[in-house]
DNA sequence: GAATCGAATGTGACTTTATCACTGAGCACG
DNA sequence: CGTGCTCAGTGATAAAGTCACATTCGATTC
């Protein structure tokens, strides 16, 4: 077992080889879907390295990229299924290979009882995962989709052309496609942006605030 | 001391003797601000009776509310602040009188270590503060808004007319008081509501579905 | 290489929300 | 009884969402 999880490497040893021992490794492919809305939880999933998109979708079809877990991210959503034994109300897509463990629920537990180390930490990243939603519920109830747009391009785009549809983009910042479209297409009228089929690329002089 | 808590209740009679000994009892009045966003956190705050209304401020000015916490809740917030060392994003507002224990971070952290059972609450009650914000970006990023009115008149106007602003309704819904005014006087066109100065009454006939 | 099919994008018309700048109404207090 | 409040109503305009199509690009097949 080579690559592991921050999470693991800061127990003491003899947790730790417990904690491997319970855990299952497991690959995910690109496209994969590890959760959808309605599952139930199995497991308290690890990210080792990769990355997944978590999702919504609304009652309209329409739907809303509400985080993204990276390496030595644990999959919060995952801990509230699992405890009040919800089922999920999100989905998770794989967006690029990844390894990741699954901790089952009494591992889990008993990691919590035993490392006040991983107890903080497990608590910061539910934290973080509050914090990313309350951001994104201020983003949505009072962004202007103009401003949001370009700091998704400023924040996916700058470097490299970000190779995404407009169908993508809208499910990114939870709105229509259209929507996106005709923005899009302002920004390539004022220079702004250069667009082709399924890309987007953000001009230079665009990349700074 | 008479109420308690009741994460506090399913402790083993030593641990809560030991946390009650730590944890200091407040009474808030209605109208009183338990934080504001940028504010430290001094501890886990856990309601025993009363409301505390959870909301955020836009750059704009204008507010969203996000959640409320009743009897037996924890501030779920408070503890991503506490072990993240961030400040509030959100500020809370008392809403009736209320009684609450101000948990310091040293003796929460005793009762998770300790208490398996304390521990699945904790983590119960962080998952359906998820939960809500994830149906909060829903509402917000796909409901239209004269049916959340509605929803909101629903469960808050059912039985008794409810004492409350445009202003405030606009806050509830994370909308503009113009919008709020136009819709109710619609539904006041249509004979779903009755309306006077700071009071909407819902009329029998919509208050089923 | 041309035909064909499906996904991706463009667009017009219209509705719903948001914003701005006011006006008017109800209420408390001197 | 004014006189200031806060609260509510409204018109004009802009932004965003919805619906119904038209177009275009690329890959696959013939």
């Amino acid at each position: 077992m080579a690559a592991q999880h921050a999470l693991l490497e800061c127990l003491p040893s003899g947790l730790r080889a417990e904690a491997e021992q319970h855990a299952q490794q497991v690959h995910l492919s690109a496209g994969d879907v590890v959760f959808r809305a309605g599952d139930g939880c199995r497991g308290l999933p690890m990210v080792i390295s990769g990355s997944v998109r978590v999702q919504m979708l609304g009652a309209s079809g329409h739907g809303i990229v509400l985080y993204r877990m990276g390496p030595d991210d644990v999959c919060t959503l995952s801990i509230g299924c699992l405890m009040a034994g919800r089922g999920y109300r999100a989905e998770a897509h794989v967006e690029e290979p990844t390894e990741a463990l699954l901790m089952p629920r009494q591992a889990f537990d008993r990691l919590m009882a035993a490392s006040a180390e991983f107890r903080q930490q497990v608590m910061a990243s539910y934290g973080r995962r509050l914090d990313d939603l309350m951001l994104l519920v201020e983003e949505v109830a009072f962004g202007r989709l103009d401003q949001r747009l370009l700091e998704w391009l400023k924040a996916h785009a700058s470097g490299q052309p970000a190779l995404i549809t407009h169908q993508e983009l809208a499910v990114e910042l939870g709105t229509a496609r259209e929507v996106v479209s005709r923005l899009l297409k302002d920004f390539e009228r004022h220079g702004r942006v250069r667009l082709a089929r399924g890309r987007v690329e953000l001009l230079q002089s665009q990349e700074v605030d």
